[in-house]
DNA sequence: TTGTACGCGTTATCAC
DNA sequence: GTGATAACGCGTACAA
């Protein structure tokens, strides 16, 4: 039972003496209606104190002017890193100028499908999807166009990346050129839970570049005291792993990470653990989140140009919606930037590996 | 002219030889039918890759299960806050158990009532209006509950707030304590343009703590070396609005922000102009955003529970759209957090004014 | 299980 | 040139 229907036109257009369409026009097609008619019109609908009903009008329109960001994980977790709120500044860059909204999309309960089928939107921008295969069969339902942020590349989808690999191979090569044969990479949680085999996508890709990395100076990911750890994607996750990586009888002398929030909570941990940067622990980042050049010794680190891809993916999607453009693929560049917090190996680090560089 | 007219509920039940209804039912209310006529309908729902219409189920129910969090600013001017991400981290833990989504309603072309009117939501959370008169005339017109965050409390309306004058006195309390009488404060940029005596809300009451604070000692907000200075909420209006201060013929010793970003932009002006911390000049920001325990020196600050205001925001329209509660104002208390930098006033820097503290 | 009214605005078609 | 009529979009839910 509702307590107050709202003012709908049929309301406007009984008290004004008018049928249904003539308020419609009187709103969106003035000119084809009498001046005067329109202004009584408005002036009755002023009165009753109308507001045009968005779901209705998007009902006939066929359109929201929504788009829906999709990610992974539940908001909260998502939001804490200033990644996140980078990218979607440069999405709310592009979609505003074109009058469109954004709808964040995380899973519901759990699953990521369950939330696109609920999502009233144009179109859906995804970010970082991991197991992407049942995600992409449900878009692909919905008929709906949609840009893949972050994932792996596939035929017929648009997708904006970033040079994941040759990021992940400059963060490596710099601990490694400094010396550092004991490296600790501090990857992402993911449903894979640690068996980097098996990474699809952004986290593959950076896999394969450590790896290459390391290979060049005969080091193999896994073997010896070259380990890849997952944590959670935050300022407690580095914290955690970086507990627990210096209680190991070999502590890493070295930490490459995927994300300048787990290296900011790592570099946080070890400092407080008594540890000097960069004399006892070197540290490299991934993104460019922009309070990194907050954190004292400066975080050097591997920038990816987050907000333009979300301009980018926004865009893209923009284009796709209006039939103008096939569905393409972008890889940006990777940079790396240096500062502070990577020194040479201390002495005898290396006692325990017999790799030297091939190159 | 459409390409692909989505799959409908009318076409499955043709496919499958059954009413419209019986396609409803056969995924809302199964018990209802027949168990093989749910399995041939669902079966044949796959096979024509049906999607429910989310826009249609919506106006059918009567509910969007979304809420539209409203803010009087361009999102990427916005996100650059990560006090943003903080509440709307908080907002999404609640909203989200609910099954409720999160659209994001910047102005549209500037105006806050059109996008009010074109967001299908269930429900608005308002994050710091200023010239609220228009938008609460809108909002009410929509007839959809709604809780303002960060505004100045009204009758009927609810409201979620903080203690801001008690926290803005207790920021100005600590330099004047500290023998600091050159004060400057930065202010957030309003439609008032620095004229304070007409601000409300949030910033009023800031406004009050700092005077009731300034007046204790005998000093007066615009009077001699105490000023209020409004700059953009980000670090680069930080910086310039420092940059502007330290130019004048008597610069403050002590600055006291509204926003812990422009108080963390200023400190990086002031540093790299050659100021030491705190020994040239204080600081005292404002916020909970948790990057700020990136800084050195630790930056002494007013800490207000963004999260919470987000979850309690979120809770309360809840229950105000469950009918289960009036509308009801709360208060949320401010908390003085001391970290480095606030240090002694300079000697003779007061050598222009006659203030002494009364109590 | 079915038929159908309903929610609400848009727009093509038609009449004056 | 003005305005009305009615179909449409798509699921939901009540009466039959």
């Amino acid at each position: 039972m509702k307590t107050s229907r709202g003012v709908t036109i049929a309301d406007i257009a009984v008290t004004a003496g008018v049928s249904k369409a003539a308020v419609s026009y009187a709103f969106n097609n003035p000119d084809r209606l009498a001046e005067a008619t329109v202004r009584r019109i408005r002036e009755t609908a002023e009165q009753l104190g109308y507001t045009p009903n968005p779901l209705a009008r998007s009902m006939s329109l066929g359109r929201t002017r929504t788009f829906g960001v999709l990610v992974p994980q539940p908001l909260e977790d998502i939001l804490v890193n200033p990644y996140f709120a980078v990218f979607l500044g440069g999405v709310a860059a592009t979609v505003g100028e074109a009058g469109y909204s954004i709808l964040l999309v995380p899973p519901d309960k759990g699953s990521v499908e369950r939330a696109i089928g609920n999502a009233a939107v144009d179109g859906f921008l995804t970010l970082g999807l991991e197991g992407f295969r049942p995600t992409m069969h449900v878009l692909e339902r919905r008929r709906l166009p949609y840009v893949m942020v972050d994932s792996e590349p596939m035929e017929q989808v648009a997708c904006i990346n970033v040079d994941d690999e040759g990021g992940a191979y400059a963060a490596v090569e710099v601990v490694l050129r400094a010396g550092h044969r004991r490296i600790a990479l501090l990857g992402i949680r993911s449903p894979q839970r640690g068996r980097w085999k098996n990474y699809t996508g952004t986290l593959q890709r950076r896999v394969t570049g450590y790896r290459r990395a390391l290979e060049s100076y005969g080091l193999t990911l896994g073997v010896g005291s070259v380990r890849l750890v997952e944590c959670d994607v935050s300022e407690a996750g580095g914290r955690m792993a970086m507990r627990r990586l210096l209680s190991q009888r070999h502590p890493p002398t070295a930490v490459v990470a995927m994300s300048n929030l787990v290296a900011i909570g790592a570099i946080g941990e070890a400092q407080e653990l008594g540890l000097r940067l960069p004399d006892d622990l070197s540290f490299v980042g991934f993104d460019d989140i922009p309070q990194v050049r907050w954190v004292r010794p400066g975080l050097t680190t591997i920038r990816q140009p987050s907000h333009d891809k979300g301009r980018l993916a926004a865009g893209l999607l923009l284009d796709l919606l209006a039939g103008s453009t096939p569905p393409t693929h972008t890889t940006l560049a990777t940079e790396l930037v240096t500062r502070g917090s990577v020194g040479p190996a201390p002495d005898n680090s290396n006692r325990n590996d017999v790799a030297t560089p091939r190159d």
